[in-house]
DNA sequence: GCCTCTTGTGGAAACGATTGCACGGCCCTT
DNA sequence: AAGGGCCGTGCAATCGTTTCCACAAGAGGC
């Protein structure tokens, strides 16, 4: 059907091997056949057949990225520059999503791997080191993102999880509130253990004890944010500052105190983690603390085309980086009212 | 490296074909020689070479699927919903966008024939339908989706824009607006075109005619969205009602009405295009048409498996299908004060 | 008891590329 | 003028499967 490198060849009057080296090659041709080839193949419209050439070669241009769904916001724009970035290197894509099941995350790494993959990104859950452990260790480019596991030998990409929200805290602790909220995710997230460091370590800077009623953790869910934010304005403390440090949630937090007609910054000054369009035009714009998905996409690829590119697999790079959070200011946020 | 189907032969002391056809196969194998090599392979912990296959069966189990950018709220719906559809049935998503450039298109178009993907689902310019037709030809799955080409020769999934258009003028006119400011997107995309005529046709319906100045289409960005407002407010006539049918315009839209203390419903009714959960949060929560991405979606993959699964591609289904829009209501419109 | 038909199995040829090896010719050196 | 090296090329093996064909053995019909 597809015209083959055979044909080529023919029409050019050499052998397949000659065909492969003009078209591929590194290797001595004469300028004048690897024209006569070129041509050869532009007439007849020639592609390269690329599941016999990875059988072959054992390369496939593929590159696989594991993450929990695409409706996060962090989680698309990271599948954005990724794909960005790769295929202009002349990369494909291979999405999986994995709703946050292990099982499931097992069974697509090894499905990616059955395809040959050249690479992998992994927003992983962290359970499935040994797979991505043995990718690594047949010549599977393997990058971590976001999420961390210990028993990885690949690199790692983080987000500053416990600074980010540190500053966030020290910003609302630094205009002289001493009650603040905390609205964040499970423990079992390195994203809901971090934050929740982040604002105790700030608190204890200034040499104040956390307050176990105003913290509240739950599920990355919207609803879990409505219910924090009734409990929290319910209690006994009046709160004057929210760090809604959990990314769902804060799509439930934010109708919820419109519903409660809390003013802000007036009644209370508020932080959310993770930048998003709705924020910038939400009313008051939100300051957000900005865990720059971008940033981190793009250090994720270049140390996975680092590993693409090296041939020697002894001087591999195990190291963790962390990508800089950043308070993006604006005008949710005022000192509490006397 | 890995272990190849001749090493499961050899473990279960049978030949190569008969392990291949013990494991894939319908054909004639004895129970026992089934169980076997099904231990075998599962004892030594066999995988199957998918670029192996794909060579030699041109069956990849790859589909694909090429759309403009992940960070449109329907575009990422879709590819969520298109991934996890996918994986069920055992077929790997390449994620491919474009930018909305024609050429970036075509490259990527034949980049993937080159992967030998089973399957593309394209939300494309239609100016690539030589290529798709093409694809479709040699036994590639083919449907189309939101945008379509008249020259292609596969199945299309499109939202029913005119029709999503014209209910939400409907109901506007119904409310006793007569002035019904319109935000939209160029002459150059099929959605630009067909919510304007929605419009239209709606103000028809009541004997209307449009008025020009009361019609504002741009590009796909909240900056449009931002400027249509403030030409729209400083107008000569007063508006009371806007249908905001530019998804991207909509970030610039909302902003720019608080910004100009513009109270909804009251001084303005307000419909949006295409819901979000920002839409159900505002406040108040907006008025929304939904167009069905979720739904697009899932028919689109139901026509790709048909094709897949039909091994008969004579009777091939050709047709254009519309996914009913449906206007959600929510707190954003009201009758005009007098 | 012979012939045919079915069933299960193995041999070997693909699929379309890459690549190690060998070879013929030319240039250069001595 | 002879020998060594390099350059460009072709042959053929190989990657891991699937699948066509042939064949052996057993069942069943006459």
């Amino acid at each position: 059907m597809a015209v083959t490198m055979r044909e080529v060849a023919e029409h050019a009057g050499v052998s397949v091997s000659t065909a492969s080296r003009a078209l591929g090659g590194s290797t001595s041709i004469s300028e004048e056949t690897r024209t006569r080839v070129m041509s050869a193949a532009s007439d007849l419209g020639y592609r390269v057949n690329r599941a016999a050439r990875s059988l072959r070669s054992r390369e496939s241009r593929l590159i696989g990225l594991v993450l929990n769904n695409l409706l996060n916001a962090s989680f698309h724009t990271i599948a954005q520059v990724v794909q960005r970035r790769l295929a202009a290197e002349g990369y494909q894509l291979i999405l999986c999503t994995t709703d946050a099941d292990v099982t499931t995350e097992r069974n697509l790494l090894e499905t990616l791997a059955d395809h040959g993959v050249d690479g992998v990104l992994v927003i992983g859950s962290g359970q499935n080191a040994e797979i991505t452990n043995a990718l690594q260790a047949s010549g599977t480019a393997v990058v971590n993102v976001i999420r961390s596991s210990r028993r990885s030998t690949s690199p790692t990409v983080l987000a500053a999880d416990r600074d980010g929200s540190y500053e966030a805290t020290r910003f609302l602790l630094e205009l002289g509130h001493r009650s603040i909220g905390f609205i964040g995710g499970p423990d079992t997230a390195d994203s809901g253990r971090e934050r929740l460091r982040g604002y105790r370590d700030a608190l204890e800077s200034e040499g104040l004890e956390l307050d176990e009623s105003l913290v509240l953790r739950g599920t990355f869910t919207p609803e879990f944010g409505t219910a924090a934010v009734d409990q929290l304005l319910s209690g006994p403390h009046r709160i004057t500052a929210l760090l809604s440090a959990n990314h769902e949630a804060t799509f439930g937090v934010l109708p919820a105190l419109v519903a409660r007609g809390v003013h802000i910054p007036d009644d209370l000054s508020l932080v959310c983690y993770e930048d998003m369009p709705v924020l910038q035009m939400w009313q008051p714009p939100v300051t957000v603390v900005d865990n720059g998905a971008q940033a981190i996409a793009d250090l994720a690829v270049n140390l996975l085309l680092d590993q693409l590119r090296r041939r020697d697999p002894a001087q591999r790079d195990t190291r963790t980086y962390r990508v800089g959070a950043e308070l993006l200011l604006r005008s949710s946020c005022a000192p509490p009212r006397p």
